[in-house]
DNA sequence: CTGAAAGCGCTAACAA
DNA sequence: TTGTTAGCGCTTTCAG
């Protein structure tokens, strides 16, 4: 690798004047720099980022630590960011939890270790506390799901009134076996979309049936097909289903067609999120978009500026983005059967 | 930050046994080691990747540069990487080139000024001249794309055997009249499909009719739904159309719902590719899958290999893939009226 | 078993 | 306008 030094030597200069040069620095006359730059180029000569940082410089690396980059929400969140960073000149790290803390915890050591500029995370259920404390050392800020104990910085969705405005849509039209699959409570994603869909069965004095609810990893949609198999099957089953998260949206659709039913007549959906396809499906499927692209650009946005003029406090910054109800074809009111049962 | 030498102020020991200890060095006494590292611990300390590389470490970085990671092929490339490299301590650079090559020549003299282990890249087009310099400096393997400026290690798919497949389905069915549309000829991987797309027809002896192929920007969705849009407004419209990328595939897909058109009776598809909600469209769409995720295990595994021991030479090695056909409802035979007609 | 010192590539303070 | 020197954090001789 071709240093400074080899271009000192070859010009016989020293290495302060190749580097000023270099750095278009007003005290080198404009000859020298030609002749610099022109050997420079000529030699291959690139800088070395380790050692600017050695130096003091600051890094140019943002993480951005996901669970799953297949996942439509995540990897519209990395191509925002990208875009974004790329036009600051700042380079993006990827990392997959899977969410699995450990796993989350080794990538920000590695962040760490490499004295990353930020980090950009959606974190797991539950981080480690070694975790908690590197990014204590970092800037950084929360993406979707949020945690209190790293910090108050945070872009997101309104969880709760996405699902309460699906779970409202049902309820107007009639609906009042309504089930709902989604992740677990203890991710705060997860527990935020729950209530909003028992909030929404509360508001219209509907009781609320825990065989009705089904929840499991967010990442697996075959958890969501089986799920969706097993309300069905059920003695009395649901007349309609509210999801709460994109995979699991995705497993139901598939479960949906494998078992031949009939959406919306046997069976009212409405899925989480939007993404290429949803439209496709049987009639359509009525959902809840949401602006995940937006909520990305916010937020690299926002934090951009705050790498760029690091602010002396660290005052919490909190955005929910809402969604709104898409209505396609896969909602209709339950069938008079079922209507005249509940009634 | 807190270095080497605050742990060694903190213990009164030097900076060099404090770096031994923790490079669990045999000389140096269980007990000491077991200070020091208790020490690190408490004071947080996160080794310095940047001041190790400068003492000749490797660098743990491999750049993925990629056209756009909301392409399916890209985010599963990208995941599958991401798993192989965090399991041999690799991380992973994403960067977006969008087919620029500016943008590209951009990524890749940050990846080089970070003196990444190496590069695994779908190149764009026409790379620049100075990126196929600084490639030369690093470890790298094409992906997908290829081309011969970029060296001889290649992992990808038979993309002219994909096309002629998916076009033999169609003149199997009957088919005469077959349209194309996909990438322009400049890309390399369009380039092959193109001619696969010719070749199937050859062997038939079916004439190539030049105003039934669309040429346009890979990542357009928007363009193959105009030109879907062309086609059928033709006067001696297509029978049935074959498809040569996923985001035209998609936005072809969308096109023919928009103008609801009649698939198969109207027209036959065949798409390439093969992504969550390509069964959910209309019919089902018959399709050619592609197994991009095993494609970039092999590539991952491969060259983390020959960064873990870097061979004498530098031997050629290619690998292309062979996709399947799907068959679904989206493909049948031409309608009688035109069949007369082309007889 | 531990310490002192040199040096990786670069920048910045200090000289000239 | 250019050169000399020191030092960033770490590893690695070479000495104790």
């Amino acid at each position: 690798m071709v240093t400074t030094k080899d271009i000192a030597a070859h010009l016989q200069l020293s290495v302060s004047t190749v580097g000023r040069a270099l750095a278009n620095d007003t005290r080198i006359s404009e000859e020298t720099k030609a002749r610099v730059r022109q050997a420079a180029s000529e030699l291959g000569y690139v800088g070395n980022h380790a050692a600017r940082m050695m130096r003091g410089a600051p890094s140019n690396v943002v993480g951005l630590v996901i669970p799953d980059i297949r996942n439509s929400f995540y990897y519209t969140i990395a191509h925002e960011l990208s875009a974004i960073m790329a036009g600051e000149d700042y380079q993006l790290m990827l990392a997959e939890t899977f969410d699995d803390r450990l796993i989350e915890r080794r990538h920000l050591r590695e962040l760490s270790a490499s004295r990353a500029a930020g980090v950009v995370i959606a974190p797991t259920p539950n981080p480690h506390n070694d975790s908690v404390g590197m990014l204590r050392g970092m800037p950084h800020v929360q993406l979707l799901r949020r945690h209190a104990s790293l910090g108050a910085q945070w872009f997101g969705l309104d969880d709760q009134r996405a699902l309460q405005d699906a779970t409202t849509h049902l309820l107007d039209l009639g609906h009042t076996r309504i089930a709902y699959i989604g992740a677990p409570a203890d991710l705060p994603t997860g527990r935020e979309r729950l209530e909003g869909y028992h909030q929404a069965l509360r508001d219209r004095s509907v009781p609320i049936r825990s065989n009705l609810v089904e929840l499991g990893p967010p990442a697996s949609p075959e958890h969501a097909r089986e799920a969706v198999r097993r309300l069905l099957n059920r003695p009395s089953p649901p007349t309609a289903v509210v999801l709460g998260s994109v995979l699991h949206t995705v497993g139901v659709l598939d479960g949906l067609l494998e078992m031949d039913v009939d959406v919306p007549s046997e069976l009212s959906v409405v899925g989480f999120g939007d993404q290429s396809g949803f439209s496709w499906w049987g009639p359509g499927l009525t959902t809840i978009s949401l602006p995940i692209g937006d909520v990305a650009t916010s937020c690299g946005l926002w934090f951009i500026r705050r790498l760029n003029n690091p602010p002396a406090g660290n005052d919490p910054y909190e955005s929910a983005s809402v969604g709104w109800l898409v209505p396609r074809g896969s909602t209709a009111a339950p069938p008079a059967v079922t209507r005249e049962r509940s009634a």
